[in-house]
DNA sequence: TTCATGCTTCGATGGTAGCCGAAGCATTGG
DNA sequence: CCAATGCTTCGGCTACCATCGAAGCATGAA
């Protein structure tokens, strides 16, 4: 049955992941539900078998989306009932809130910080979005290669889109992904604004004092 | 979540035998769903706490009915998805013939009639209908104000689109749902050609003999 | 009151499914 | 070739939850 396949907590994480429309890899899914790789690709075969995702297969990667729009109807369906009663998703985003504020998604920066930074970019008319679909402006351009040492050529990748919008997990809004969000994220650890935590596998990224201060400079509200 | 609680086959049953709108006892659903009276009970309270069904005391018999529209259109959704991948459960879409040739789905037309509906506007060209995208056509506008009196105007709405595909439950294809299949149903039922079953909570959609035909007029094979 | 009916609560049980470690394919890159 | 990466399969463990028997309330009838 189609509810029982949306019912568990680490597969509705995972639809909900797509529900922006984009393909997603199976280890980037395992990580957007918290989940290893074994049990993720266990899911993603109900998933599939269900009807609710479809596959591409790219080199070594495995792409997962939704079907069609039904599908990502349905589930808006389900949304909106969950949220008119207040019972929201189970899992909804860490709990820790260091990791809500700030963490590694794949490799760029999400949680709170991450949001909160797409905004401002937006806001300043250095990118432009349009529905999923972000762009760099030439103000952008100007922009990074001024604060942040960032120049375009940098950011080209066969695959991979310079911009990105990426559903975040904790706020349920987008963050910056593609190479563009990489390479800000790794100047922030070369200008020790932040770094990973060094806990093993933990995603959570900390802010220098003068970190802090600077990406409030650039990004703050 | 809400999906969990549609996902157990028991309850899945209760809620299926619901979706005709009529209320039934807590045993009459046991009897349903193949269970003993306390499990159903205790199947009831969590569908009462997801806010997908609600009690209503009568005597010493508790009647349970789906909480409003919105439910049994997610309902259908969820059903729809199924029947398409061949996961279906026990029937296809309802028992009731009334309820399979015309109801109400959220506010908007379904059954025979309402996938009939979007079939003939497709094949006369006042909609045009790409996957699941559906937009009407200069042509389409000008049938909605001559036969119907239904003016762009009246149909636009911040968040919800116009027109939208909406996977019908027993016919296993689109009727037509968004502010325009509303807009129409309400006419229908100001035009005194259709209205709802006067049963409480019933979803059945009766055409009077005179809506029958003009329907048949605008919308016949 | 006493009994019968309808439903709920409690406690114990069992089956199912999510989960991860380890190992096995497949693809890419050197 | 070999090594690294991405994903899958297998096996065993664990936790959750649906299920039912028994007992407890409530309502209505006699």
């Amino acid at each position: 049955m189609v509810a029982s396949l949306v019912g568990d907590p680490a597969r509705a994480n995972m639809l909900t992941a797509l529900m922006n429309g984009r393909a997603l890899t199976a280890s980037e899914l395992a990580q957007e539900a918290g989940i290893t790789p074994q049990t993720a690709s266990s899911h993603l075969a109900k998933l599939e078998a269900g009807g609710l995702v479809e596959p591409e297969k790219q080199g070594r990667h495995r792409y997962y989306r939704l079907t069609d729009d039904d599908v990502a109807g349905v589930l808006e369906g389900l949304a909106g009932l969950a949220a008119r009663t207040g019972h929201m998703r189970v899992r909804t985003g860490p709990k820790d809130p260091a990791l809500r504020r700030a963490r590694i998604c794949y490799d760029h920066l999400a949680g709170d910080l991450g949001v909160q930074m797409l905004d401002s970019l937006r806001e300043r008319h250095l990118v432009r979005q349009r529905k999923q679909e972000i762009e760099l402006t030439a103000e952008g351009e100007r922009f990074l290669a001024k604060h942040l040492q960032i120049s375009p050529d940098m950011l080209s990748h066969p695959r991979r889109p310079v911009c990105k919008a990426c559903l975040d997990w904790s706020e349920r809004r987008h963050h910056l992904a593609g190479t563009l969000g990489a390479a800000m994220m790794q100047r922030f650890a070369e200008l020790k604004w932040a770094a990973r935590d060094p806990t093993p596998g933990s995603r959570v990224v900390n802010f220098t004092r003068t970190g802090e201060k600077q990406f409030a400079a650039l990004f703050g509200k």
